[in-house]
DNA sequence: AGCACGCCGACT
DNA sequence: GTCGGCGTGCTC
């Protein structure tokens, strides 16, 4: 008698052991999907390891052991790389490993018949593209490199510099080697024209994962890959796991963008994730941006990363010019416009281009600001912006829960003149429509969104010229290209400061960066006019004179005086309820017993507990989500491993209220 | 997470 | 007398 070790998808930090019957139609594998019976109910597991012999520290009762129902695939699903590389993310992110195992694998029952895509056409063959000394220098350092070790490769250059053709050459060449590449793209970047380009260049040989795939057409897509059929994955973050065989690179284009980390469990950062993947497999990694991530470059500086620079604009096109509007010398009371951007677009629909005006961030909290001088209130403790609290009248922290009560007067510039402030994107949009009754135009914001395909449609249809003016959040701000665009508005910078958040200042910065590095790309009169009332915060003033070297210097010393990251490593914990109590209740508790472990472990491991801190609990700063309330605590340190092997014992030891439940965020991207 | 069992209030 | 509330406990 066989047993398999079985993964299931239930919250339990544990695997299950069934036994092998022999009349299986299928022969049991370990990565293939079984069928079991699991209390009274049905369930699909992934076969794990298979034992000739029961093992002895069975750990439960013999009797009962249940024979598991039947072997539902043909060939594997996962390889055994993917194994291990499941079973490192769930003691690395705290998440059960039935769950990661769940997530990772397609959930389709069987392959669909209907393919996702079709190829019309094989590929042309490679029409004599002429790489610049730059792009022919990267691209053979990163193939040619013999010193045996895996690198982590860093392509840094603005828009319009060539990125994509270094991916694409670079994919060629280890294609012709015989291996297998992933191709990372942030979530909405993965548009037709981004598969357009892949699949042009390498046909039939793409495999396209994108949120759109139904169950079937996923598991189709899988099979191909496991196959071999299918040699080059592109996709958003959950592409990072495609069971490719023989891989040999990953790719993660604009590496900064926040759509990487997964914001439900398991929690994972696809960057984290391909580092661990390619230093098991001794394969690169290659990242790049215009706007690296805070902590690449950090990693770029101290040489774990190797940098690869592009510097020249290729469409002969320059860097647009970027204009600064210093609002608090001007009166908008009630407006957000000013004169100066209102003539920029009046003569940007006369000559029939056209305009985009951005609103950085939904706004959605009240922030206390002097309206003279611009100043900010921020907490003692965390240097994040306090939020205004209606209920209490009070400005709070969110990281520590320190608060104190409003000033009547600015502390910086003892003014009278201090407020609370934030607005949308409806507001603007009325604004606007009033100010040029005849432009046409469109709004774009997760609100105006109804259905799927609508934010391409929009898209599209501007590039068109179906419209004068488009409106909108950052996801118009990526990776698009209008040529008919001559003018870019970001009509409040500011708004992203004001996040209570550790990284609001790098957001700015590359959202401002990004949004610039657009704007331009096919006329060399491209204007971008950037408003704001903080034109001498380090990252609006560093982002608008394109001074990149002194923001990332500067940014990096302030993590490092706080001791941010990447100077240390963070954990939060959510506990949201739909009852406020409980929710803040668990939370306390919670704290008292991550405090009792972290003393218990000082007294083993006195050096490497040292730096431990446990902030709060405090309210979220966004405190109520889908009619949940959240509390949360972080946790730091420099030792990300001590952090887990604390929080652990709360996770998998602690018997919480069931209408409580905890969120696990190793290395959170946001602490909103 | 599900789905059982189990012990107390208002209903044909 | 029973239907049903959700508290506690288990799942190879």
């Amino acid at each position: 008698m066989k047993y398999a070790q079985i993964a299931l998808n239930v919250p339990l930090n544990q695997t299950f052991t069934y036994s092998i019957p022999a009349d299986l139609k299928i022969l049991p594998e370990v990565g293939k999907r079984a069928e079991v019976k699991f209390g009274n109910r049905k369930l699909n597991g992934i076969v794990l390891d298979i034992f000739d012999n029961l093992p002895k520290d069975l750990g439960f009762d013999e009797s009962k052991l249940r024979p598991l129902t039947k072997i539902v695939d043909e060939k594997p699903l996962l390889t055994p790389e993917l194994i291990t590389l499941s079973k490192w993310m769930s003691s690395y992110y705290l998440c059960p490993i039935g769950e990661i195992v769940n997530s990772i694998i397609p959930s389709g029952k069987r392959e669909s018949t209907n393919a996702a895509f079709s190829f019309i056409e094989e590929f042309p063959e490679n029409k004599n593209i002429t790489l610049s000394d730059e792009q022919t220098k990267a691209i053979d350092s990163i193939t040619l490199d013999n010193s045996g070790k895996n690198k982590f490769h860093y392509l840094y250059g603005s828009t319009g510099t060539g990125k994509t053709e270094v991916f694409l050459t670079v994919a060629e060449r280890i294609l012709k080697k015989g291996k297998g590449i992933i191709y990372l793209v942030p979530e909405i970047g993965l548009t037709p024209q981004v598969i357009e380009a892949v699949t042009m260049r390498f046909g039939s040989t793409v495999a396209v994962l994108h949120s759109g795939l139904t169950p079937s057409q996923k598991l189709s897509e899988w099979n191909r890959i496991l196959s071999r059929e299918a040699r080059i994955v592109i996709g958003a973050r959950s592409a990072v796991f495609a069971p490719v065989p023989d891989l040999g690179l990953i790719i993660i284009d604009e590496e900064h963008d926040g759509s990487y980390k997964s914001n439900n469990s398991p929690r994972y950062h696809a960057r984290q994730v391909a580092m661990y993947r390619c230093t098991k497999l001794q394969i690169p990694l290659l990242m790049g941006s215009a706007t690296p991530s805070v902590e690449s470059w950090n990693s770029i500086s101290n040489g774990q990363f190797e940098c690869h620079k592009l510097t020249k604009r290729l469409a002969g096109g320059q860097a647009p010019l970027i204009k600064t509007i210093d609002l608090t010398q001007l009166n908008l009371t009630g407006r957000c416009i000013s004169e100066e951007l209102e003539n920029a677009i009046q003569k940007t629909i006369d000559e029939k281009k056209q305009a985009i005006l951005f609103l950085n961030r939904r706004g959605f909290n009240h922030f206390f600001r002097c309206q003279y001088c611009g100043f900010e209130l921020k907490c003692k403790n965390c240097s994040v912006p306090l939020t205004y609290h209606k209920t209490l009248n009070r400005l709070k922290c969110h990281y520590c829960g320190w608060s104190i009560e409003p000033p009547t007067s600015c502390p910086q510039c003892g003014s009278y003149d201090v407020g609370y402030s934030g607005f949308g994107t409806e507001f603007i949009e009325s604004e606007v429509s009033a100010k040029f009754p005849n432009a046409r135009i469109c709004r774009v914001d997760t609100d105006s969104l109804t259905k799927k395909g609508e934010l391409e449609e929009k898209l599209s249809a501007f590039k068109k010229g179906e419209y004068d003016i488009m409106l909108g959040t950052q996801m118009i701000a990526k990776g698009l290209n209008f040529p008919n665009l001559k003018l870019v508005g970001i009509i409040l910078a500011d708004t992203g400061l004001h996040l209570p958040d550790f990284r609001a200042a790098e957001k700015t910065f590359a959202l401002i960066t990004q949004v610039a590095g657009r704007a331009g790309r096919y006329f060399p009169d491209g204007v971008v006019y950037v408003q704001t009332y903080n034109p001498k915060a380090e990252s609006i003033y560093y982002a608008c004179h394109s001074k990149v070297n002194e923001f990332y210097s500067s940014e990096i010393s302030s993590r490092k005086l706080l001791e941010f990251p990447p100077f240390s490593r963070l954990v939060r914990l959510v506990f949201r309820s739909p009852n406020l109590n409980d929710a803040k209740a668990t939370a306390k508790n919670a704290k008292q017993i991550l405090k009792e472990t972290l003393t218990e472990y000082k007294k083993k491991f006195s050096k490497e507990a040292e730096d431990v801190e446990i902030m709060g609990e405090s309210e979220c700063p966004l405190q109520k989500v889908s009619a949940n309330y959240r509390y949360q605590i972080i946790l730091k340190s420099k030792n990300i491993n001590i952090l887990q092997t604390i929080v652990s014992h709360l996770v998998y030891d602690y018997t919480h209220p069931q209408n409580v439940y905890i969120e696990v965020d190793i290395d959170p991207q946001n602490l909103l």
